[in-house]
This record gives structure tokens, C-alpha cells and sequence, in this order.
DNA sequence: CATGTCGCCTGCGAGC
DNA sequence: TGCTCGCAGGCGACAT
């Protein structure tokens, strides 16, 4: 489930790599999903970025190639071949190949022309590491929904980049009910401090690995040592001892602590 | 437009 | 041991 951590941990150890590679062919699985792959064939990288959960990599004819990982995605150099989830594969010039393993096919691939998106890369808010995304956006985005706050949160359209660990952390450690729906604004700027702490955090850690994410040197990450909430219900809370409760919220899974988060 | 629901996918672990 | 079934969950399509 790569959120905004794993996948900048992927964004790093890739870049090094890949800029200056040119792909000389290209395989993909028969899906829609992934048969945009094969579309940049000869063109060379020349950038490798992030938006929330999407990489960008920038292409020298002005395209770019936009990876999301979905839920078991795997962006592989030196990938094996014969891997039966291997869902594209990109033959570079100087005979190295990146691979992209997909056991569940929930990730995508598309090439788009700089800077031109569709979906949700188009309408995805603000960086949670850009001045834009501030305690004050963050309370004026909340106040115009009426949806739960967790819910708002995996919009990707108050922040980018949060995902449902990351989102019952940020919640946990503001002292924010996930199914609040309004905040104060002494809340918005908790919360606010509190999101950009967990994915800083995350970050710092090399990304959390509960099953499926591996960075792209097939190396797992260590946040999932420091998690304190997500996963943990029928644990005692870190804080107050009560027990954390288990509850689904607009169809996620959502762990929290109802003494400590409150509406 | 805002909101709610469902389908996409496969491996895994619990329960029988 | 072997089977079924629920669960994991981001995003897009579609309905209200």
C-alpha cells in the first residue's frame, strides 16, 4: 500500500538511476492499465518526480511516463523476466531493464504530455511538504465539506499523498476523531502539524512494509516499527492505555483511540 | 456539484 | 489437509 513515503523513498533511489536511460524496447500486460508502457519507446529520462502517490518521470520529447503503484505495485530494476506479476518491463540502452511487478493490478501506467493530467493527478491538492498546504488550507478545505475528516484526508484533494496509514497516524496523534467532520481551527492546525510529522516521518524511515512494498533496491522499509495507531486495535492506546477500537468509516478499515480523539 | 456505492484484483489467514 | 470466505484498499465509473 504505498502512500506518499514509500513511494518518495522509490522517487529517490530511482533518480540516480534512471535519468540519462534510454528505453530501446518495452513489454506490458494486455490490461488498458498497462499497455501506455510500450508508448516511450526511444525516449531517454530525464527526470524522475513525485505528486502524492503518482511518479513522474519526464521524458526528453516533452511526455511524461506516470507511474501509480496502487496497492502492490513494484517499480524493479534488474527485475526477473519470467516473474508471472511482472506488468511492463522497459529494456534500456545500457542493457539494464526496470521492471513493474503488480501482483493485484490495482496500479496503472500512462503517459501523458508535460504537465497535461486527467483523474485524480489533476485535481490533487496541495504537496503535504509545500507552504501551500497549511494549517489554514487545511481548515478551509475541511470547513467546506461535510464529509468525515479521515475520509476528506484519503480525497487526496486537501493533501496529496495520504493513504490509510498514514491518515489513522496523522488522526491518532492530532487527537482528531477520524470521523469528525468539522475542526476547529486549534484542531486543523494540530492535524496539519500532525500529517506532515507522520510522512516526514515515514519518509525518514524508508516507508512502511506491511506485506507488499519494497523500495526499488527490493529492500523493505522500518515504519512499520513506529507505527503507533494504524493496525493496532485491541492494543492499549500509547497515551491512555484504553484499548484502541477497530471501526469501518465509509468503508475503511480505521483504527483509533476514542478516549484520546475526540469530535 | 457533492456525496455514496461498487468493481477491480489476488494472496493470505482464519475457521470449519 | 483442503476448502470457503472475508479482508486488504486507491481509484475510476456510475448512481443519486
Amino acid at each position: 500500500m504505498p502512500e506518499l513515503p514509500e513511494v518518495e523513498t522509490i522517487r529517490r533511489q530511482l533518480e540516480p538511476w534512471i535519468i540519462g536511460q534510454t528505453v530501446v524496447g518495452a513489454t506490458s500486460h494486455p490490461s488498458h492499465k498497462f499497455t501506455p508502457a510500450v508508448e516511450i519507446c526511444g525516449a531517454t529520462f530525464v527526470s524522475a518526480n513525485r505528486r502524492g502517490k503518482f511518479l513522474l518521470f519526464g521524458l526528453d520529447d516533452s511526455r511524461e511516463l506516470v507511474v501509480h503503484l496502487g496497492m502492490t505495485g513494484q517499480l524493479l530494476p534488474h527485475a526477473a523476466r519470467d516473474d508471472k506479476y511482472l506488468r511492463a518491463s522497459w529494456d534500456l540502452a545500457s542493457g539494464d531493464h526496470l521492471g513493474f511487478r503488480d501482483v493485484r493490478r490495482f496500479g496503472r501506467i500512462r503517459v501523458a504530455e508535460d504537465g497535461v493530467y486527467e483523474g485524480a493527478l489533476a485535481t490533487l491538492g496541495p504537496e503535504p511538504f509545500d507552504p501551500a498546504f497549511s494549517p489554514q488550507s487545511l481548515w478551509m478545505a475541511v470547513k467546506k465539506s461535510n464529509r468525515h475528516i479521515k475520509t476528506q484526508l484519503l480525497s487526496q484533494r486537501v493533501v496529496a499523498g495520504v493513504g490509510n496509514i498514514y491518515a489513522d497516524e496523522a488522526c491518532f496523534l492530532a487527537g482528531v476523531h477520524p470521523g469528525a467532520r468539522k475542526l476547529t481551527k486549534a484542531k486543523a492546525e494540530r492535524l496539519h502539524d500532525a500529517i506532515v510529522t507522520v510522512l516526514r516521518q515515514g519518509v525518514d524511515n524508508g516507508g512502511t512494509t506491511l506485506r507488499d512494498y519494497v523500495a526499488a533496491d527490493g529492500e523493505a522499509g522500518n515504519n512499520q516499527f513506529h507505527l503507533v495507531c494504524y493496525g493496532r486495535y485491541g492494543e492499549p492506546c500509547v497515551a491512555c492505555g484504553d484499548e484502541l477500537r477497530r471501526t469501518t468509516l465509509d468503508a475503511r478499515t480505521t483504527t483509533f483511540c476514542a478516549t484520546c480523539q475526540t469530535r
